[in-house]
DNA sequence: TCACTATGTTACCGACCAGTAACATCAGAG
DNA sequence: CTCTGATGTTACTGGTCGGTAACATAGTGA
């Protein structure tokens, strides 16, 4: 799998694995060395602590995840409502990774209760830019009430993914994709009657 | 607090603070029978292990939760979207307890990656449960596709309380709320446009 | 008073685990 | 070849934690 990779990195690979599989707590050190071929010592060599290794863990997860953010956006450029269809439906192909343990970073979050864990700040600062994004698309395609929207998607998209253990995947990622494009109105360009302003403008394609 | 109580309802109350707070791996056994004013030994006469008391501690929040089910439901009898509404009023409340460490349930769920733990069935029981009642709802509501807005109202829900950790509570649950009544069209009832089948019938009251 | 039951107290075991020390090995660069 | 730096190996520490044994205490009912 990770054979001819520097040590560092196929750590952080079985690492990646193991948290997965058996979530943070249920992993010890010794054992991801031993699954990247390693051992104990050149594990902290490179990692000053588990703490760092899981932050370090969670930097590569969160930076991949900008990544495709960004694709997207080059992708559709001047187009905010094709950029949060599009994200979402790669956010919701992202799910089959996560059927049977649910999403690593929603996971963690619940494994690491102290506030200030080096992991936490880093999934607090994604989130936050995560919601930051979806709300400035929501505000270039000009719906009438960008926070109430960037909401809604934010909502559907995370409960799909801490669903996705207990219905089946495919029935979610369905369902999931419907109810984006409806709600952003890829079809029709409308909004769904939310709170009471029904007046939904077409979206103006911005910068 | 829960001084005159016997002892095994005061470990339950001590626990449900502790994991609340602290997670559950975060947690010993003795400081659980400490905070109940107790010691270990009584703890272990009155649950069989920690594992046990986990899940008898699942067993009480579900069981808290479905009873606030039963009281909707005999509240607005043969009003199915009414019950929809108001159950997710209720849980939009609930929401203020967990600002600060999100849904135990989730987080549970998260801490206990053994397919096979006691408290896992909990679960996994208590979201089909609530899952099929929503369904059932929605059929009775006669939405013209009811798996997908009974999945819709479950992903809102769930999204919702992953994100009161790093949304604000109060936006939270204003959004939620306003998203639900639109979605179930408690003004008006009309589902917003979702899949392609824009046929919305008056909700007939069943039952 | 006696006996029975629930609870408190202390001490302990065994397992696991994060992290470190000391030393051996091996590869490449000069 | 030799020096050097990165890696492997082994063994260890200190701490935590789930779970148990053995004994002491207190209340209760007959």
């Amino acid at each position: 799998m990770s054979e001819g990779l520097p040590p560092r990195q196929r750590i952080l690979a079985a690492a990646d694995d193991l948290f997965r599989r058996h979530g943070i707590r249920g992993v010890g050190v010794e054992a991801i060395a031993e699954a990247a071929g390693t051992n104990k010592m050149t594990l902290y060599r490179h990692f000053e602590s588990k703490d760092e290794l899981i932050a370090e863990w969670m930097r590569g997860i969160v930076s991949q995840k900008d990544r495709v953010w960004d694709e997207m956006v080059e992708r559709h450029p001047n187009d905010p409502v094709a950029q949060i269809v599009d994200w979402s439906q790669r956010t919701a192909e992202a799910l089959a990774q996560m059927e049977e343990r649910g999403s690593p970073i929603l996971n963690a979050l619940a494994e690491l209760p102290e506030p200030d864990h080096p992991a936490r700040k880093v999934i607090d600062e994604h989130r936050a830019r995560e919601h930051d994004r979806l709300l400035i698309l929501c505000q270039q395609a000009e719906f009438p009430e960008p926070e109430l929207t960037a909401d809604q998607c934010f909502f559907l998209l995370e409960g799909a993914k801490s669903c996705v253990q207990c219905i089946g995947l495919k029935r979610v990622g369905e369902h999931l994709m419907r109810l984006i494009n409806s709600m952003v109105g890829a079809r029709g360009r409308e909004l769904p009657a939310a709170g009471g302003s029904p007046a939904p403008k077409p979206a103006r394609r911005t910068r």
